[in-house]
This record gives structure tokens, sequence and C-alpha cells, in this order.
DNA sequence: TTGTGTTTTATTGCCTCC
DNA sequence: GGAGGCAATAAAACACAA
């Protein structure tokens, strides 16, 4: 039953070559589709009078298609009936094949650049995580910075305080010179002591931190 | 061989333009 | 108002795995 001519598969590659150029050139009468309401016609088939099967076209009338195709996009009638009693086809069958690859070309140009789209997306996605991770780093530093610098400003305290008799302090334990931390404004908010409060004070910074930046970035 | 998915050819209905 | 374009769809032809 089939014509011969090049296999559907070669046909295929002879479509798929020569594709990239002009993204978007056509977009069609957009929007005016939008309300379009889509009737539904009778499947044919009972109809009078013998459909005519559909017949592939030969493989060299493909190709002649194609490179005329190529050369240029639209069919004005001369052309139509030139192609078709050069090929020995219908006029109308050389228009509806423009019509189909017209259609293809056009799908091919959607994906394409949905591919190109999709690839764009994914990097600034790499990007955004990748600038997260430096903000974080850095974050953590600063906070360290500020750790050291509040475990300096306790030492002072404790040290100048240790002129004075413990006594007049109530304070009689050793560890009562941690004791002063607490006079710290953050410590104090607290109510810690000793190192391991330190740690729970970046640790609390750190997290609200983390809190206000996932409500301002809604995740 | 057959069921199923894909591609190609053809039709229909709507829209725009001249 | 007719020609031609397009989107949506039907259906034949084909490919291919099971």
């Amino acid at each position: 039953m089939s014509e011969g001519g090049g296999s559907p598969v070669e046909e295929k590659m002879l479509f798929s070559s020569s594709l990239a150029s002009e993204l978007c050139s056509q977009m069609p009468q957009a929007s005016v589709g939008e309300t379009r309401t889509r009737r539904r016609r009778k499947a044919k088939g009972d109809g009078a009078g013998g459909d005519a099967k559909k017949k592939r076209l030969r493989g060299e009338q493909l190709k002649f298609l194609e490179m005329s195709f190529q050369d240029e996009r639209k069919l004005e009638s001369g052309r139509k009936v030139h192609l078709a009693t050069e090929l020995g086809l219908d006029p109308k069958q050389v228009a509806v094949w423009f019509q189909n690859r017209r259609a293809r070309h056009k799908n091919k140009q959607v994906e394409e650049a949905y591919a190109k789209l999709k690839m764009a997306h994914d990097a600034v996605v790499f990007e955004k995580c990748h600038l997260e991770k430096e903000v974080v780093f850095k974050l953590k530093g600063k906070l360290l910075e500020a750790e050291e610098e509040i475990r300096k400003l306790s030492l002072g305290t404790s040290t100048a305080g240790a002129s004075g008799s413990n006594a007049e302090r109530g304070g009689s334990s050793p560890s009562s010179s941690l004791s002063t931390v607490s006079h710290h404004p953050l410590v104090g908010e607290f109510g810690v002591e000793g190192e391991a409060d330190l740690m729970n004070i970046q640790e609390y910074n750190f997290n609200s931190y983390m809190m206000e930046w996932a409500n301002f970035y809604g995740v």
C-alpha cells in the first residue's frame, strides 16, 4: 500500500533540519482566539461517495515540497498550481501540506523556545541557591565576630570588677564573675550564664534571622 | 498478530484581509 | 463575499514492543 519512497523516519529527519531560525516570528492573531467556542463536527466516513483514502506523499514529492517550504513558507496560488502540476498532485493537497508544515514548524519553534526558557530558569534557580548559601555563610561569620565582641566585653567587665571584694557584691562562688555576663542587655534578656549560653544567643539570633528571611521570601 | 502510540494527511469552522 | 490562514480535530498510515 505504501507508495514507496523514503521511509517516514527519513522524512522526519528532513523536517527536523535547519529549524533554529526566527523565534516567535508569527505569533498568531493572538487573544482573539480565546473567545472561540470550538464546535465539533460529525465524524465522517459514513458519508457519501467514497472518501479517497489518505495517501502518503512519495519521497521525492516530500523532498520537493520541503525545499519549496524552506524557500518560502507561504504559498501564493501561482506557486501552488505550479508545484501541484510539477508533482502530479492536487493543488489542494499542496496547500494542505504547506498548512500542516507550517503548523509543525511552529510547534517546533515553541518547543525550542520552551527548552531555552527552561534552561534559563534552571540557571536562575541555581544562582539563587548559590547566593543564599553565600549570604548564610557571611551572616554566620558576622555572628561569630559579634560573639567574640561580646566575650571580650564580658571579660573586660569581669576583670575590672575583680578589684572590689566579692563580699560586697554578695557573690562568693568562683562562677560569680561569669554572672556579670547577665549585665549585657542580650544576655540579661535570657538570664543566661556562661559560654554555652553565649552559643544559645548566637543560635537564637541566627534562627530568628532565618525566620525573618523565610517570612520575607515566603519560604 | 495485535494493541498502542506517533506521525501525516485531510476536514471543519472561524477569522482576517482585500 | 471570497480567498487564504490558523487551530482543533479526525482518521489513515506507520512504528514498535509484547
